[in-house]
DNA sequence: AACCTACTCGACAACGTTGTCAGATTGCTA
DNA sequence: TAGCAATCTGACAACGTTGTCGAGTAGGTT
């Protein structure tokens, strides 16, 4: 049944292809890492002897040893690995990995600062080349070290605190204002505001661009419209159900986070409002357009970000120099329904 | 501002610590491996060096030199990272990981078996302790030298072919059949068939769960009505539309995968179709339940089915043995409303 | 024939760490 | 005081690999 020989206990090393090939360990490495300079015969010797043996280099102790010492991994400490957001940008990560043959540690941080330290300790005693980071932290100073050392660094989503590295953000500022006022021009003036927990930067700026696009237009919120710290679905679908039934409910809606839209969503429509009311989400999502109605979003662009940030990360490691710089990728306003509803100042021919 | 010391050039060793501690390189290990044999004055002086350096040990090197050789690091070969099937699978072996310190290593296959290869191989040469693997190849005998080894190997939604080991699977026929059952109940006979690429085992699978379901109602499907080898949304609304436009289109579909059913959607939706022919998908999907009308699906669980194979994992490397076994786990049909939608056959009392 | 160059090859050390073992120190008992 | 066990410590080798370097061989030139 099986005609491959036992292992003789263990992985077959260099030696073991080296004593079956009758050439030393060095000829041996000269031939499975292609350097050149050995005879055709003996390299075929050792090429037989890998393939009865079922040799594979041993990559980690090849990397302990060789010059740059680089693993070809790189480091991704996401929010949770399995949101939309976080896979895009691991799949944009792994684009372009793959091109150099870099592999990818993934981890997921849960908005926990412990388990962001946890993630990139174990990523650096891995010795991963490079780090990705969306930090849930309120400060990184503890990352100096790393950076020190020459490990490359980009943050996404969410600026560096306390050191200064590249990073890859969204203007989340005026993504949010762009959604307020949208939601202005199609002839609402009580916008209520549902975001996700403020100790999250991003959070903190999306209620900035709300707020400011607010008083832009001369409008003063209601505070019993604003719900912050909001983060899982369900805690969204009951505080914007319980915003819905009190009394002088909002005309329309500005879901601060993914999660918090679709909680919202649920709500609306269990609510039989999602008619009325109207909604512009932060952040787009599968099946957006195919929900009744359409919903709304400002567009993040995770694949665009991931894709950036993968090559801040391997141009640092070609090699190539500049300050840390902070880089921003546009948000896009993509109408497709939810947001257009009209309220009740909207001019007849502005709301479409 | 910065008031660490310049890093010697190069990440700190065991050796610099030592050093400056002033023991031996052996002692400072006892000491950042917690040991224990080491006079309180010398724990706190390589301590008080591991701090100042700011020493991270370098974890490869030492399972290069530990027992038992482990990196504590796992191999995830997944279909798509980004897809939300293979972000729960990845997401649940993270969970069961995390309480053991082991890391993931994660990479996305595309349906493409040389990539498949490639990542494993890069995984093994990186000593990942197991793996993981959603297959996309018709054979998998290439990996019997690291079974033999005695690396821990799981395949999840996919069975091995031409190796033994433990797989966690679904049980696509039933749950094909259920999907199938459960619209002829409905009132349906001429239930179309839009499924993935035939290469695909599982799909397959599923296609012979639809055809038996249908034979034993004593129904013979419609040539026309039978699309494989679908793969993208894109490629299935086509299929969709191409079908539903076509004289005498079925009243009832199954679609074989979430990204068919999803396509399948939209080519609904936009012939107005979507509240008269009846859909139920094999594999759910976010915001099902959102949709109008929701969607019907068979529904594997992706969590489940990771933590049953990290558990697998982690048995054997826990020295547990026994021989290679398939698990199956249960499928469970969502009625939500799409495919409830009566067929011509329906008795008043049956479609409710 | 003496010399040089180009090429092939292997001994050795080293990467950063830990297992082994034996030496040194301490404290206790007889 | 000698003897011994218990405790602490460091020298050394080894994990699997590759960089360095010098030895060996063949071929070509004076």
């Amino acid at each position: 049944m099986s005609e491959e020989p036992v292992a003789p206990r263990g992985r077959p090393t260099l030696r073991d292809v080296a004593l079956l090939a009758g050439v030393s360990t060095k000829t041996a490495s000269r031939v499975v890492t292609g350097e050149g300079g050995v005879t055709a015969a003996k390299v075929t010797a050792v090429q037989d002897a890998v393939a009865k043996l079922g040799y594979r280099p041993n990559f980690t102790a090849s990397s302990l040893r060789r010059a740059n010492g680089r693993t070809a991994a790189i480091a991704a400490v996401l929010e949770d690995v399995s949101n939309p957001f976080s896979s895009a940008l691991h799949r944009a990560l792994e684009d372009v990995a793959r091109d150099r043959d870099v592999m990818i540690f993934a981890g997921s941080v849960d908005e926990d600062p412990a388990r962001e330290r946890a993630l990139i300790h174990a990523f650096t005693t891995r010795q991963a080349d490079a780090l990705v980071v969306v930090p849930a932290s309120d400060n990184q100073r503890y990352l100096a070290g790393e950076v020190n050392a020459g490990t490359p660094v980009v943050f996404v989503d969410r600026p560096p605190v306390g050191i200064d590295v590249d990073a890859v953000l969204v203007d989340n500022h005026a993504g949010a204002a762009q959604a307020v006022h949208h939601l202005v021009t199609h002839g609402h003036r009580d916008i209520a505001y549902l975001g996700d927990l403020l100790a999250i930067a991003t959070a903190r700026q999306r209620f900035q661009g709300y707020k400011e696009a607010l008083s832009d237009h001369g409008i003063r919120p209601l505070a019993e419209h604003i719900v912050h710290d909001l983060h899982a679905e369900v805690d969204a679908e009951a505080a914007a159900r319980r915003m819905l039934t009190a009394e002088a409910p909002p005309t329309a809606l500005f879901t601060a986070q993914n999660l918090v839209t679709i909680g919202t969503l649920r709500a609306l429509r269990s609510l039989g409002l999602h008619e009325r009311v109207a909604l512009v989400g932060f952040d787009d999502f599968p099946l957006a357009d195919l929900l009744q109605p359409p919903v709304t979003v400002v567009a993040q662009d995770p694949s665009e970000m991931g894709r950036l940030a993968a090559s801040l990360i391997f141009r640092r490691l070609d090699g190539e120099t500049w300050p840390p710089t902070t880089h921003h990728v546009p948000t896009r306003l993509i109408a497709r329904g939810s947001g257009e509803l009209p309220g009740p100042h909207a001019h007849p021919e502005a709301a479409q």
